[in-house]
DNA sequence: ATTACAAATGATAATCATTATCATTATCGC
DNA sequence: GCGATAATGATAATGATTATCATTTGTAAT
């Protein structure tokens, strides 16, 4: 919604703030799902506002970059992306027979351990952690 | 090394014991590495011993189904497999820069603290946890 | 040990996701 | 508005993984 944060964010990148770009950000906003480019891709095409798959994956990897979407991987072969929902960050739980996903935000005392965590390791390794990603897998209400 | 194990492994899967199933888990107990299909067909082939890369496909699935294998995924764009270690479960650091991955055994209070964490989204969620993997991105040693 | 049959394999074609190429178009600072 | 340059779109190319199918191999029963 807030078109004018992505005005400065791509300013602040150098990047042009084209109409395929703010299409896509608009297919994020509006289906609040993990979106694979292909899906993206369509979903623009029924909107009729066709914007090349080339432009759809060049721009999944740009966004991502800039932070304003996450990559995610459930084990399905392909990519999905989401909308960065900050500040509150949050993990998924992969159904491992129908596939689905469920988002859950961070507990408080999650939050806590891992930034704990985080401390640990990047001391033990000397290792600069900048993100994490957790997923649970397991059978979904429906599946089990 | 324990042939003996694989033996009674794929019997209770009803699956036969072959020299390709046998020629593969030997990769991976020298290589002690994460490894992508494609690096156990070449080690193989390096060892006079080829498999079809086919077949290196279908029991690096078939060996994670049983269970004696894990998938992990790094964001390169290809699955990679390691033994399972048991009974210690570990995670993954993943360097953003150069790609090198860090394997970490999890802490005691980390297994317990995920444990509890594990019950609350199964009583919150429905949802039946079977597994879970962590990756944490950032700079490596070398890279920050 | 031999047999019989299903399971497993290997060569290779097919598929699917993603990336590269390059000619054309759109954006932005001047 | 102009010009430099980034962005786009059509499509070819690539890379990983899966499907196909004729042949081989493992296993359990004889
Ligand atoms: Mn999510
Ligand atoms: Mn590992
Ligand atoms: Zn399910
Ligand atoms: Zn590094």
């Amino acid at each position: 919604m807030p078109k004018r944060e992505w005005d400065r964010a791509f300013a602040y990148f150098k990047k042009k703030m084209t109409s395929s770009r703010q299409a896509i950000m608009e297919v994020f906003e509006e289906e609040k799902k993990h979106l694979s480019a292909e899906e993206v891709y369509d979903s623009l095409k029924g909107k009729n506002q066709k914007v090349g798959i080339a432009t759809v994956y060049r721009n999944l990897d740009l966004l991502t970059q800039m932070g304003i979407l996450h990559r995610v991987y459930f084990g399905d072969g392909l990519e999905h992306y989401e909308i960065t929902r900050k500040p509150i960050h949050h993990h998924h739980l992969v159904c491992n027979k129908c596939g689905s996903v469920i988002d859950y935000s961070e507990l408080i005392e999650e939050s806590e351990f891992i930034s704990k965590l985080e401390q640990e390791l990047n001391t033990r390794y000397n290792f600069k952690i900048e993100s994490h990603q957790m997923y649970f897998y397991g059978l979904c209400k429906k599946c089990r």
